[in-house]
DNA sequence: TATATATTTAGATAATTATTTAAATATCGA
DNA sequence: TCGATATTTAAATAATTATCTAAATATATA
């Protein structure tokens, strides 16, 4: 969870991820949407793929990247859980000081 | 929007989202559910406020602040665009390696 | 098999962000 | 007005992240 919200806080990320909303690319044909050097949009798909953004799997010569809409739905949830209607004065938030958010 | 999102990709920014949800605290109020120092929590503070997630505002002592649900909604409207039911192949994302996110 | 293409990994450096302690500012209440 | 409380700002440092060039790996094809 704290892996998406670091890769979805680079506004290089955030236009990878439009770009794969339309269509499974390549990672060099991402790469020429960007003025960025190739291993540094490696780099950036290398943090979406950890985060669980996207997948990737090779084709032959190219490794074709796709979006994992399932963990931008998660994201989605928290951010849900805070504006949501209805349940205003609801769910009491729970942590001390040595808590983690899962 | 991007200051929104790098705000959000900090975990004790998350966690202070969490408590405005409940209530106006004080920023005292705040750090105490923390174990880092004050003014460190004042910088997260104000992180927030500067992407407009939070609001402050003086009483007597005390500063309270309080949750601004607008721009957190704004982030959700991001993500829905996304994962939005529907509009699968529908609206083309353009911009070229000058563009710059609004 | 040698060469070209696609992509990542390594290593270095620059830039940004988080954190702390100490000091400054503002308000309250005796 | 003075001392206590609440909070921020400043200055220094540590930690993280982004970026580049050069090199390595994998696959395709002549």
């Amino acid at each position: 969870m704290n892996e998406s919200f670091k890769a979805l806080a680079d506004p290089t990320r955030r236009q990878i991820i439009r770009l794969l909303r339309e269509k499974d690319r390549s990672a060099g044909e991402i790469a020429d949407y960007f003025k960025m050097s190739k291993p540094s949009i490696s780099h950036h798909l290398n943090a979406l793929k950890h985060a669980g953004l996207v997948q990737d799997e090779r084709h032959g010569q190219f490794i074709m990247y796709s979006l994992n809409t399932t963990v931008l739905e998660e994201v989605l949830g928290w951010l849900l859980e805070l504006t949501g209607t209805g349940k205003q004065n609801e769910p009491e938030v729970h942590f001390n000081k040595e808590a983690e958010e899962k």
